[in-house]
DNA sequence: CGCCCCTATCGGAGAAGCCGATGGCAGGAT
DNA sequence: ATCCTGCCATCGGCTTCTCCGATAGGGGCG
């Protein structure tokens, strides 16, 4: 069995075909097609089902295809503790705490905050779903997310506690109205992300306490995309204060003083118990962003 | 990167040199070299010191020992699952749990008595100390064990209860004392196995009670000769009752009227949380071990 | 000092890997 | 219906790898 193998069949599973998959690993249609046929031999059972418009793995295939990424993955942990390197940690992480909070919790990671313990990073950027599905497969070490979400049966850490705000751009209407009523607000109108996003679904379980009335002006495709399109004066936004704490700081952004009814928000870990040499740096960065977050995002 | 590398590295390892590897493995001396030279080459590093007597692991093959094993393991485990054969079970058991208590629970098991889930399974017998390494490591997925002994922080159940009892052969003269007293034990011999096996351990724990006066007339190798030479008359023992249960069924030995002052015996299952295959099939028969065990040897 | 056991290296035979080219097959367009 | 297109398997070739037996070097031990 030779690691070659299951990287072929994974390409190909992955990119639907031998073709387009022999393209991606750099060899001819032919070499991958041998392997395949190597692998069957090896294995005793073919995987893939060929057809004249790409394959499709058979049942065995499918039973295959766990096993070829923890081999992989296996291999590559090998490497890494063999020659001495340090441990590499895989977290997954939501667009918005990728790019405000996760990198202050690496950087003081990585200046030893978490004591000894260090380690090589990568940062996986998607969608809530993907991440726990990532992290049910053992692609990914950590996730962090925002509020509970689906359930998940394994170690689980509340590390950081923030609130959805109320922002406009200083030049906004709304800005200079004091005091501000409920009905202020709900004669705004309001941008957000689209439907599915998991922002969109704290602005819906936040504007359902502001009233049924609440008005939605403009939809967009991204968290940037909407924070950057207040800032420029186009409206206003719920949002997660730690995701516009910069424009707060500097003045790009008010936050409108708004308390009631704005949905309080958990940042929280999920992980694996893993005995990998990730599992101990792991444990460090948590604790350390648990030791973290309060002080620097508590609830006002 | 190839499983025939890890397999040659493994058992140079293990046969602490590359030739007599190479006859264990079936290959030319030199073929094994030329094997390790590669994996050598692959992994950028040596992982064996060479020296005129043998060889011995560099600090990188050391760290690699632990995930050939795991490499090999995920392996079988691959193969076994994509032929779609039955899961298979790696079971550690003590001698006396493999030959009297575990043969009637792995056969309640095959007929099905933990419902539909069936599974392949292996036992392995040794030292309590090695098995619960192997079940660390990952090359069991249970084991059981008398009493609990080292801490372990996986699952752990009871899966059975028993007491210690004291026997002799009904020729020895203590089996026609009546009433028994704790003088007439404490005026015996007994044999005993060598310190450190965990019979041994019973009996120091179990002889604490009858007082500091018991004396020990021989020590055994193993717990098998030891009840052989009780039923030939030769003294008294201290054994778990499950231990001898067909000795005291057929008359071979008798087990005295003694019941203050000896130990309770647990049987414990220690298991990992696995995600592979074998999961399920392990989980039916811990609890299959759970439900049968105290109706078939419950304390007296 | 010679012997023995260990491992590395060498050269050759066989197998395997990889490639480009070719052919078969199915589905969609003309 | 026929051609066209994209897919995969196969073939012949070249290269590389694998394995072997034989040989050489090197350190412990009598």
């Amino acid at each position: 069995m030779d690691t070659r193998q299951l990287r072929a069949f994974l390409a190909v599973v992955d990119a639907g075909g031998i073709s387009a998959a022999a393209e991606q690993l750099g060899y001819a249609q032919s070499s991958v097609s041998d392997q395949l046929r190597t692998l069957e031999r090896d294995l005793g059972t073919p995987v893939l089902n060929r057809t004249s418009i790409g394959t499709v793995p058979t049942e065995a295939g499918q039973r295959l295809l766990p096993y070829a990424r923890r081999m992989l993955d296996l291999d590559g942990e090998m490497r890494r503790t063999v020659s001495g390197k340090r441990p590499l940690l895989r977290i997954g992480a939501l667009q918005s705490l990728a790019d405000e909070w996760l990198p202050e919790m690496l950087t003081a990671f990585d200046h030893g905050a978490a004591g000894p313990e260090t380690a090589d990073v990568t940062v996986t950027v998607t969608s809530r779903t993907r991440l726990m599905e990532e992290l049910q497969e053992g692609r990914l070490d950590a996730v962090f997310t925002l509020d509970s979400g689906p359930a998940y049966d394994g170690p689980t850490a509340v590390v950081g506690t923030d609130r959805v705000v109320l922002v406009t751009a200083p030049s906004h209407p709304l800005a200079s109205v004091h005091p501000l009523t409920l009905d202020d607000v709900r004669a705004t109108e309001f941008m957000v992300t689209e439907i599915g996003c998991i922002y969109r679904q704290l602005f819906d379980e936040s504007g359902r306490d502001l009233g049924p009335s609440l008005k939605i002006a403009m939809i967009t495709g991204s968290l940037n995309a909407l924070r950057r399109l207040t800032v420029n004066g186009r409206g206003a936004a719920l949002l997660p204060r730690f995701s516009v704490a910069a424009e707060l700081e500097s003045g790009d952004l008010v936050m409108l003083d708004l308390k009631q009814g704005l949905a309080p928000l958990t940042i929280e870990a999920r992980w694996r118990d893993g005995i990998g040499p990730a599992a101990a740096p792991l444990k460090a960065l948590v604790e350390l962003t648990q030791k973290f977050s309060p002080a620097a995002w508590a609830m006002a």
